[in-house]
RNA sequence: GCCGAUGUAGCUCAGCUGGCUAGAGCAGCUGAUUUGUAAUCAGCAGGUCGUGGGUUCGAGUCCCUCCAUCGGCUCCA
């Protein structure tokens, strides 16, 4: 008998002659036709083969994240066959079931295909789908496998790589693809299908390799799926910070200035004054002090960081000085600037943290494809410092470091955070400059302090910045795509390479450990994500405008003044809308201002010395007293911004 | 940098297969209206159609160059 474990848990038993089908067809009467693939214990089962293995089978459905798997890669291999059968004498390479759907890598030789072919894709997609075809497995030869794709050197070099005997295809209809497993029963469940994107692909990732084309799509088992799948999507455009930050009037950019250099507008840089007051009011809290230092520095200072060697002249913006021998460079990062503070006088391990503080304007020549509204630029300021301290402060101070930015996020209303430590790649490394003990330490300290602090991380490795591992924070942006925002990073190697030294208590010398952090990261991408978090909706203690006084006419111009008086004693950020226009106008232009409180006033109000006060949304506040107002205002504030410790 | 797409007024967009002086809504300006919870009415003004070249009797429309933007890839100190 074979045990099956439901997805509600519970058991359902069966002979050991029955197929996958059989099982799925029995137990989809309860789960309907949501039973869409089949696990026996670890290893995924070939829908096809007979059920002669031991055990409990766990069955998949829709809505699990391996049944999306399932559907997606099985999907992929539909659009593989879809793309063999429309264009002839191409080479597939490797179709993976992605979060959001699924793409197929192929070098498609001559042909070119561009958006214009989604649709045709789409339709031979779902004629093949219709077909309802089984997805059956076999094991094959490394031999008949290499047979098979003679002609085709992507798939040669990927089965070279495997060991015979565990080399399987995947049949559905005529077409075979080399897989590992991992599907739907057939292909019937899939009854709509979208081609989504198409973008040329490294082949291994490598940008030595030839580039292919990777082809995006999505499916779903029903056509309402994909509708609100992409309706979603279109939902979550219009949160785009591109497209909020110009109809806030946030920032812009000038063709004339230059690409990746933002240009802040009078909100927008009000708005960052506030964010950078309020990281600036906790970093004092903390010990911090602030320093300042030029946007550039001597090739020399980066030569001595080892930046220079470590990125190449190419990644370093060059400035022109009237004397020939000297160059200088534009700062891509503060750390060295901050090195040359701590030597310029010597230290006691008393004196010891010594945390440099400084909003860091820095300057890298990102590639032009890689730029990206206000997350991607190449010009950014940090809300950087750099701590000294001892080896012994290390784990202290790392962990200091993670309520500050714990503290940040929480004020701004970030909970979907991740973290992730990155770690050395231990196979790679020359990547790396410094010994392997700091290394080890310094990843232990790590470890330890996210560990303490009962932070959600993951481990990646590789991912270290070349003098030292570190812990980012990050946050997804509207469209899910994932970005680093804080980030706290340990480096022995920087104060070898400056020299730097403290006067222990034993009267020796000293190497100090460098602490690199900033909790937002950089002030572009944080008020971008910011943006695409809130829909534009910022925190009240954050909002350009909280609140905006709205006449009923012209004749209330002098009590309109009257009231943002009192709202400005109470400092509350207010204007005034005394335009010949309707009342219902104004509102309409404050709703999509996004400003939080609309105060309306007329004759009621200017009589009884009183506000009407409407919320962002619709919300009514009624007929209150303006110091009534502000206490709301004040307690709608402290409920998001609180004191640092 | 690479692959694909896009670029028309301050903003959002029309402009079919090339054919008279390039259209609309919003924003702006002028006037009327003095308004009670998401657009009052009328008039006016506003564009070398991203740039440079080419094909053509004729180019917003077709071809090429460059620039910028968007979706990805690579990269991310």
């Amino acid at each position: 008998m074979i045990k099956i474990t439901l997805p509600d848990g519970t058991i359902k038993e069966f002979s050991k002659s029955s197929t996958p089908m059989d099982v799925a067809k029995n137990i989809s009467e309860g789960f309907s036709r949501n039973v869409i693939s089949a696990k026996f214990d670890d290893d995924i089962i070939e829908t096809s083969t007979p059920l002669t293995h031991d055990g409990s089978l766990i069955l998949y459905t829709w809505k699990d994240d391996e049944g999306k798997k399932a559907f997606w890669h099985s999907s992929a291999h539909v659009l593989a066959q879809a793309l063999e059968e429309l264009y002839s004498g191409i080479k597939l390479t490797i179709g993976p079931a992605i979060e959001n759907g699924f793409y197929y890598d192929v070098d498609f030789e001559k042909h070119i295909v561009s958006d214009k072919d989604f649709k045709t894709i789409e339709n031979k997609m779902i004629e093949i789908a219709r077909g309802k075809h089984e997805f059956k497995m076999k094991t094959v030869s490394k031999d008949d496998a290499l047979t098979f794709y003679k002609d085709n050197e992507y798939k040669t070099e990927l089965i070279e790589n495997l060991e015979d005997g565990t080399i399987t295809f995947c049949d559905h209809s005529s077409f075979t693809d080399l897989c590992r497993g991992g599907h739907i029963p057939n292909t019937g469940i899939i009854k709509a299908v979208k081609v989504l994107s198409i973008a040329g692909a490294y082949w291994r990732g490598d940008e030595n390799n030839k580039q292919l084309t990777r082809v995006y799509g999505i499916s779903f088992p029903k056509q309402k799926e994909l509708t609100e799948y992409l309706h979603l999507i279109e939902e979550a455009k219009k949160r785009d910070h591109r497209k909020l930050g110009k109809e806030l009037e946030l920032f812009t950019f000038s063709q004339k200035v230059g690409q990746g250099l933002p240009l802040w507008l009078p909100k927008g840089a009000a708005l960052r004054e506030r964010l950078e007051n309020f990281l600036k009011k906790a970093q004092k809290k903390a010990g911090y002090e602030m320093v300042i230092t030029p946007h550039i520095g001597q090739k020399e200072l980066y030569v001595t960081s080892g930046h220079y060697a470590k990125y190449g002249e190419n990644s370093f913006q060059p400035i022109k000085t009237p004397k020939e021998d000297e160059e200088f460079l534009l700062r891509p990062m503060n750390c060295p600037h901050h090195c040359e503070i701590y030597n310029a006088k010597p230290f006691s391990y008393r004196e010891l943290p010594k945390r440099y503080a400084e909003f860091g304007t820095v300057y890298r020549y990102e590639q032009s494809g890689e730029l990206h509204g206000l997350t991607r630029v190449r010009g950014f300021t940090q809300d950087d410092a750099h701590i000294f301290c001892t080896e012994e402060q290390l784990d202290s101070e790392f962990k200091n470091v993670i309520d500050l930015v714990l503290y940040v996020f929480g004020s701004l209303g970030f909970e979907n955070f991740t973290t992730q430590v990155s770690v050395r790649d231990p196979e790679k490394t020359d990547k790396y400059i410094g010994e392997a003990k700091s290394w080890e330490k310094a990843e232990n300290a790590i470890i330890n302090a996210v560990t303490d602090k009962k932070l959600n991380f993951i481990i990646v490795k590789g991912e270290a910045a070349f003098y030292g591992p570190k812990l980012d924070f990050m946050v997804k942006d509207a469209l899910g795509r994932q970005w680093q925002l804080g980030t706290i990073q340990v480096d022995y190697n920087l104060p070898k390479r400056f020299d730097l030294t403290y006067k222990g208590s034993d009267n020796e010398l000293h190497r100090p450990v460098m602490i690199h952090r900033a909790p937002f990261g950089s002030m572009e991408r944080f008020v971008a994500i910011l943006l695409e978090h809130t829909g534009g909706n910022f925190p009240l203690w954050l909002v350009p405008e909280q609140a905006i006084i709205l006449s009923i006419s012209e004749k209330y111009e002098i009590y309109a003044e009257k009231v943002l008086n009192l709202l400005e004693n109470n400092e509350i950020r207010a204007l005034v809308d005394n335009r010949n226009e309707t009342i219902g106008k104004k509102i309409r232009e404050a709703e999509m201002k996004k400003i939080p409180f609309m105060i309306i006033i007329g004759e009621n109000e200017e009589k009884e010395n009183k506000i009407t006060v409407r919320q962002h949304g619709g919300n009514d506040l009624g007929l209150i007293p303006v110091k009534e107002f502000a206490e709301i205002v004040e307690t709608e504030i402290n409920k998001t911004l609180k004191q640092f410790k």
